[in-house]
DNA sequence: CAGAATTTGTGTTGCGCACCTCAAAAATCA
DNA sequence: TGATTTTTGAGGTGCGCAACACAAATTCTG
């Protein structure tokens, strides 16, 4: 048995730093807090002896002291399908958590889809918030209200949709365009070499992550899979009952459908229409979000494939974001980083 | 725009609740920390008060007043593949963050394969450890050097590798049979059909791990796939030559050789016969871990497709197992549950 | 070398809570 | 009713650190 580096047993203090290097505890202070007025030679002193004994600062002292407190907002949608209601009971969840760690969230809800209403939403807030997460529209004038949140020292992240060219401090969500690619790659594989006619269903192409996961789709199709065939993009607006019909309709003008993306939601439409044309183990159907509807399409087998990301995941990680950011701590990327989860019917959690 | 429940500004105080209840700190203190000699009444008012106010405790403030400290063991493999190394990797960037929540990691490496070496590790481990993560093994001496650890009060969690039948406290790793069965699902629709014969590449039967992924492989291959003819397991003892040289003889031997599952490592000998062979694209393989070298296999087109666990997930989800036992918070079951990661070439993080 | 500027030390306060002691008040019992 | 037990209050201490004020020591300037 090998150990590796033991740590001591109990933490040192600023006070053993002090006595260490030789200085005063303000000295210490004034070091490690980076504040003016230390001679180099005395900061490389006391920094030896940071080193030497390990010292790391205690989180829950500095917090403690520090008596500092954040007001985070989370701006949601008001409509919402399921996917939505699952963010925001993770929301709720993630607030939970950060009060104890003197956070404190407040959820908004608010018609995202509509940019003017979003846009003003984000310029009516309350000046009292250190942050904002936000799921954004790609839009001049809600990225104008994101640089003006910026502009004034709100920390702003994006939330499951970005809007790339505003000045928020980061984006908590999939990239869209590798998760078309990779929906693209599962039918394409599952239908393995055979000549075929695809449909995609999108909510609206006006929905930047909609349009993005549709291109990456047709990138890889085109690219990789010349046996099959995309039928243009049909617009489902996100309502079951259109999707339904829209999906009825393709089935019975395709003969040779066998494929159907759905990059938006809508899916309880596809399901019904999929299992009236008794085509459903004929049609390999893949769609996002994980929702107890898609979850029972999938065990069903109506459904083959499901590409997530996981809401809890985005909702702690927008928090821990915010959070490090107003208390000037780094982040660790790969731990922020939001997955594209694909899951078949044997690794549903 | 909806607001949602805001929250107050500050933080309610235990002092804020006292004097909401009409009672003293010290019987606030009693009550919330649930100490005997309230009368039911008093307890009453006092958690009114509390709800009343939405008081939740500062755990900045009552873990710096309680001053307690942890000691976990983390005891990993000495030898070392790349998953392992990750793992370690992962293991000591936690430690990093938890030497800030007054929380101590030390990472002692011994060989886990061995029952007897690994168990007595776990027998003479250091009684100041409140915790240890092991990888384990499935055998009785393990398993009864884990519940001894157990008896004397020590949380033991499992990591990667499970001792289901022990007193182990929480086990952080993925559901090995169900990813048997993502494997097999996925080599069953890639070939779509096809008549072909499959082979499966263990490390050891005698890993459990190993033996659950190829149960659950089997499972489903012989249930929904007659298509496909299991070859028996070979075992590549997780070493990539004689891996390789198993593979290469199978490729030689079975020329409608259409799948490969491997179920544990060696997979750089694997990705060597395929190519040797010239038959890298008409056989599908799928193997388990996202490393350096299965990631560029994957992207290459050798590899189709991965199976993984997140070591930094699991890493970070040990920790806050021991952590949250050992100072009596609940855990949150959906945060823990490491999921089963299906990596294609268009979804690799 | 005096005087000014810079650097360092000493000391204090308070964050919110846990935990302790001792006394006072209230409830219970004989 | 008085004696006993139970419940409650008041108050203090310290956890490790941040933040500040002010004095002392050191260095630099003319």
């Amino acid at each position: 048995m090998t150990a590796g580096a033991t740590q001591p047993a109990v933490r040192a203090t600023l006070e053993d730093v002090a006595r260490a290097a030789g200085v005063s505890l303000a000295t210490v202070d004034r070091v490690v807090n980076r504040r003016e007025g230390v001679r180099a030679k005395t900061v490389a002193r006391v920094e030896a002896a940071v080193a030497k004994l390990g010292y790391r600062a205690d989180v829950a002292a500095a917090r403690l002291a520090r008596g500092q407190s954040f007001r985070f907002a989370f701006v949601l949608p008001s409509g919402s399908n399921s996917f939505m209601t699952n963010l925001t009971e993770q929301v709720q969840r993630t607030a939970d958590w950060l009060a104890g760690q003197r956070g404190f969230i407040d959820i908004l809800h608010v018609d995202v889809f509509d940019p003017d209403v979003l846009a003003s939403a984000l310029e009516n807030l309350s000046p009292a918030y250190q942050g904002v997460a936000v799921i954004a529209l790609d839009h001049p004038r809600v990225r104008a209200a994101i640089d003006e949140l910026a502009a004034r020292g709100v920390a702003v992240v994006t939330l499951v949709s970005d809007a790339p060219s505003s000045r928020r401090l980061h984006y908590v969500g999939i990239d869209n365009p590798a998760a078309g690619r990779t929906a693209s790659t599962l039918i394409g594989r599952f239908l393995a070499g055979r000549e075929a006619t695809v449909a995609v269903i999108a909510g609206s192409l006006s929905l930047r992550d909609h349009t993005e996961r549709q291109f990456g789709f047709h990138q890889i199709l085109s690219s990789e899979y010349p046996n099959l065939r995309a039928l243009p993009v049909i617009e489902g607006r996100d309502d079951s009952e259109r999707t339904r019909e829209l999906t009825a309709a393709l089935l019975a003008r395709h003969a040779d459908l066998r494929g159907i993306y759905c990059c938006g939601a809508g899916n309880r439409g596809i399901a019904d229409a999929l299992e009236a044309s008794g085509r459903a183990r004929e049609v390999v159907w893949i769609t996002h979000e994980l929702t107890q509807y898609t979850r029972r399409f999938l065990v069903r087998g109506t459904l083959d494939a499901i590409i997530n990301q996981d809401p809890g995941h985005e909702a702690r990680s927008a928090a821990r974001v915010l959070l490090a950011h107003c208390s000037g701590e780094p982040i660790s990327p790969d731990q922020e980083r939001i997955r594209i989860d694909i899951f078949l019917r044997d690794n549903l959690p």
